[in-house]
DNA sequence: TTTTCCATAATTGTCGACAATATCCATGAC
DNA sequence: GTCATGGATATTGTCGACAATTATGGAAAA
């Protein structure tokens, strides 16, 4: 775990509850639990050793994360993305991270944008260092994107994105097993969303965030558009 | 409640903490529990004569859609929104509608646009009958934005929106009672916004979907920002 | 052989009790 | 009079057991 942006220490976690809720939050997201598998409350509770109250509990915070589904009296499985949901969660994503970066550069602090600088260098470095090690180099992409919403200074976007949406990300590359593609385009955009934020400049910010993600949206589509019709909507 | 929209019946809930979820998110936005009051787990549970699990879980998804704050060990309480975040909930809106907007105009069927143009009709309709009952008008306009959203055949952004924003602006309405301001102009650019979406012009309908927001968000600085500086965030 | 039905087993939903933590109020020191 | 300290009280967190619902598997009928 790349480590540039502080995620949140799992020490200070008052609760079993919650405490178990991020490390299945983590075993998701990493693929341990495999998408579509069945989620058997006695066989979690045993596994980490706690009741069944907390245990659900948490499952309740993943569920409204949607990093699981559940049917009442039936049971949870681990969310499986299809290509179609995939396309929203982009589209939901270039609406919110648009208006974030035009936020940031309303309301960025100097200070915030030197971390932003540190992590394009940083960014860079690795890129250059190991190439087609695309690992770090997404997690450094998520860190450059999250740090931008940290500086809307708006805490429902930080809530939506970097509580929900940015954990679905990163869930979508371990189940698409998708590796960094495009990253020089990638780079090139970073630094002239930050020279726009910098500037103070709101709607080219916007706009040139809105491409980002709209660019990496298309990648997807023409990547998997083959396997667009997979799985019908729910049967009535 | 103006049923023209379909809610969800509280009659096809197949659990105590579902139904109890939906029992408490209408007290709140209805405003019968105040804002800022305390919840007070045993209280609850003998007013709905249940015990405190499904309680429980009925309050963790009442947290998830924002509409109360728990602090482990202390308790909860009914969330109290200040304008900063009633701002924040407008830039959301903004971002998330506008595109709603945009997708709706390219998705949309005829038969939704149809549906929509009958809201808008009752829309006028009402606001001819009874001048200054702001009440219907305003959900009349939640019904607007709503089939809007339904229209996008996006299910993330209907789930952000519909389930969650759409009650934090509800509950907006009842804590400032907000009565309907600015109709006449509402109006006008709900039809415009319609026909933008019927020619399937989708940048023209996100543009004025993006306005229509950003003026409601106006409105309201204005008419709040002498309070603006009321409470400080939270305390380190 | 296939289908239907029922009994069994497993899983989820709900409940009441106990433990851990925080709040409140009275008491005492300065 | 004000502030710190300690115990009593109330609330939240956790647990194990029971009830309700669903899934499973086999037996009987077509």
């Amino acid at each position: 775990m790349t480590a540039i942006v502080p995620k949140k220490a799992s020490s200070d976690v008052r609760t079993l509850a919650e405490r178990v809720f991020h490390q299945l939050q983590d075993a998701i997201v990493r693929g341990e639990l495999p998408p579509g598998s069945k989620i058997t409350e006695p066989d979690l509770a045993k596994t980490y050793g706690i009741s069944r109250g907390p245990l659900r509990e948490a499952m309740r915070r993943l569920e409204s994360h949607r990093l699981i589904e559940r049917v009442p009296h039936v049971g949870a499985r681990v969310v499986k993305l299809s290509v179609k949901e995939l396309i929203e969660l982009f589209d939901v994503r270039e609406a919110l991270e648009s208006m974030a970066a035009r936020l940031a550069a309303e309301f960025m602090t100097p200070e915030e944008i030197v971390g932003l600088r540190q992590v394009l260098a940083v960014h860079e470095r690795q890129a250059d260092l190991s190439k087609g090690e695309a690992y770090y180099q997404r997690e450094g992409d998520l860190d450059f994107h999250y740090l931008i919403v940290l500086g809307s200074h708006n805490r429902m976007l930080m809530a939506l994105l970097c509580d929900d949406l940015y954990y679905l990300v990163r869930l979508y590359r371990t189940q698409f097993s998708a590796s960094g593609s495009r990253p020089k385009r990638a780079f090139v955009e970073h630094h002239r969303i930050v020279d726009a934020i910098e500037a103070g400049d709101a709607e080219l910010a916007e706009l040139l965030m809105r491409r980002h993600v709209s660019a990496s949206r298309a990648n997807v589509v023409d990547r998997y558009s083959s396997i667009l019709n997979q799985e019908p909507g729910v049967p009535s």
